[in-house]
DNA sequence: TTTTATGTTCAGTTCATATTGAATTGAATT
DNA sequence: AATTCAATTCAATATGAACTGAACATAAAA
């Protein structure tokens, strides 16, 4: 709980998310080094900082943790950690692997980043491109006026429309792009 | 289709901020209608919404508007007119045109859409993963423990290696695809 | 049944960010 | 030099997404 001023001049990012424990130093620096890389690439897909710290601390753990754990790594509440996972179970970032001796879950990260990727381009990019082109149409119909200043409406329009065009032809590609085997 | 109701009913989101003044109608409708087409992608790219209302108001208007005009039509402030207006030019997103008999500058979106994306894609994509690639190389190197954990460490660390590097191979293709002409 | 262990929910709070607008700047005009 | 007006700045304020934690749910153990 401590939360209180520092005394020391750690970066006062994400990392700060980390308690420390009783693991060993080397340990914790790197949980709080991916713990940060997460965060910095959530911030970019408008992902909560709470939901890439989970993350990052079960990505930074060679075995399994349970939401206990989870919760003594990382300075955030309960409620936090709880919808966090929920939302990292539903994204399918991670797996929960059950170990029958106890029934607490565990969960590990789920590498298979191909359909973590996939499920992004096509959730976020491709319904935003797919939304917006039908609203292009909607605003060609509805261009007011019929002069000159009309026509100049209907040219930009179509430049969206063109520009909106080419990502939906992207979009494909990338997915198989980054489908190739590593190398 | 999967819209709703009433084929007019007003989104009570971003539309809002388009004031009517004593423009015709059709003209006031189609203007929020493109204030909302940007501001569902700028919330896709994480802007503001004032910037965008901005853009999609210039974007209606057939003529170049002065920061007068663009004050008038839309429902925000005029530090709110003033910064939105400097973040755009900034970007290249609008270019001021000079009536050389008035000393108000007037703007209009520049359509050179080429160079906004390819800033984009540069700035944010690109910025994020070469410095990703080189925290990789970091945590690589600071993997704790030596034994048959710290190996499945590495080897979580050099999946995300594999992705990044896609990533920034793919990001060219993309430039270069999204640079082909109309068709 | 009661207790304990584990996880979830959600009403209220926090806090980062967006927005505001009075004060200010500076360029053109008189 | 004083006035006017477009535009900018920035401290103050508003907004809302994210977070909290106490209450609640569920299931196994006692």
């Amino acid at each position: 709980m401590a939360n209180k001023a520092t005394q020391s001049a750690k970066p006062d990012s994400v990392s700060r998310l980390v308690l420390p424990g009783n693991r060993a130093p080397s340990q914790v620096a790197f949980e709080a080094a991916m713990v940060d890389f997460f965060a910095s690439a959530a911030d970019l897909l408008g992902v909560p900082k709470s939901v890439a710290a989970i993350y990052g601390i079960v990505f930074a753990s060679p075995g399994p943790l349970s939401f206990a754990e989870i919760e003594a790594r990382l300075d955030i509440s309960k409620g936090s950690v709880s919808q966090g996972l929920r939302v990292l179970r539903e994204v399918g970032a991670l797996k929960e692997v059950s170990k029958d001796d106890d029934r607490a879950e565990l969960f590990t990260p789920d590498l298979e980043m191909r359909k973590l990727i996939q499920r992004f381009l096509e959730n976020r990019l491709q319904k935003q491109l797919v939304a917006g082109s039908s609203r292009l149409d909607s605003l060609l119909k509805a261009v007011p006026g019929q002069n000159g200043d009309a026509a100049e409406l209907r040219r930009r329009l179509k430049s969206l429309q063109d520009w909106h065009s080419k990502a939906r032809k992207l979009l494909p590609l990338a997915k198989t792009f980054l489908k190739l085997a590593p190398g």
